[in-house]
DNA sequence: ATGCCTATTGTGAATAGA
């Protein structure tokens, strides 16, 4: 089973990449984030055979599940915090494995209240997925995590000190899903460091200076069927790209 | 450190992203 999550920054302004990129890699799941619209284009990818759940917003955020498979149990928010009105989090179970899309607050400027939001809301996320555990089966947590996890995961460390994606804050909440028994599927498989899933659109594609912020985090049942992560660089080289790229992750 | 670019809204310039 092979499950992709993509941030495309916007799904209308992404769609002749999107499809070109489902119909050439066919992914059983494909996690989106950003769709930055309210009415997902559900036809172009229903003709492809994929069944959708999303859940909009007008502007900004939103996130989408595609399945080849049929999806159960739908949730379309984050628990923890009915007066957080942000679409950010989507949740289904396909063929026996419960996945997310999750696209979790940037958080710059630290100094604003945007900062706080993104570590309530890895609070909220780290609940939530700790009662995950508790079913027993496979879990993939796939996303644009807006976390630099570590030193290797970025071009250069003193350029992104002070950031809401570095801060010991961030990071820290991030190991802290790890520990609760989550694994980090590409790192767990590719130790090397300078591995990158998005590159800002100044420049820093073509001097290859990017961040590892889109990951995978598997339930201890989904890393035991792990087999293969990789990062597809192909959609980021196109012609009106979006500024991340795909990550796709193999179950056995 | 900021925002060199991109997208949205809506038709000009502000907001957001990371």
């Amino acid at each position: 089973m092979r499950i992709a999550t993509w941030n495309v920054n916007s799904i209308r302004a992404r769609l002749p990449i999107a499809l070109d990129w489902i119909q050439a890699q066919r992914p059983d799941v494909l996690l989106l984030q950003e769709i930055k619209t309210l009415e997902f284009p559900e036809m172009e990818f229903a003709s492809l055979g994929y069944q959708i759940a999303y859940v909009g917003q007008k502007s900004y955020n939103g996130v989408a599940i595609l399945s080849l498979h049929p999806m159960q149990d739908v949730i379309k928010a984050l628990p923890g915090d009915p007066a957080d009105d942000h679409s950010r989090y989507i949740e289904a179970t396909v063929e026996g494995v419960r996945v997310a899309s999750i696209y979790l607050p940037n958080g710059n400027p630290v100094a604003s209240d945007k900062f706080p939001y993104k570590l309530r809301w890895m609070d909220r996320l780290y609940a939530h997925v700790e009662g995950l555990l508790e079913r027993e089966m496979p879990v993939a947590l796939g996303g644009d995590y807006n976390v630099i996890p570590e030193p290797k995961d970025c071009y250069d460390p003193r350029a992104w000190e002070g950031d809401a994606l570095y801060r010991p804050e961030s990071r820290g909440a991030f190991r802290a899903l790890q520990h609760l028994g989550y694994v980090d599927a590409f790192r767990a498989l590719h130790p090397q460091p300078h591995y990158y899933t998005f590159w800002d659109y100044f420049g820093n594609w073509e001097r290859d200076q990017g961040i590892r912020i889109d990951h995978f985090l598997l339930s201890p049942q989904a890393a035991d069927r792990l087999t293969e992560c990789s990062i597809d660089r192909e959609p980021r080289a196109r012609e009106k790209p979006s500024d991340h790229t795909p990550v796709i992750v193999t179950l056995s």
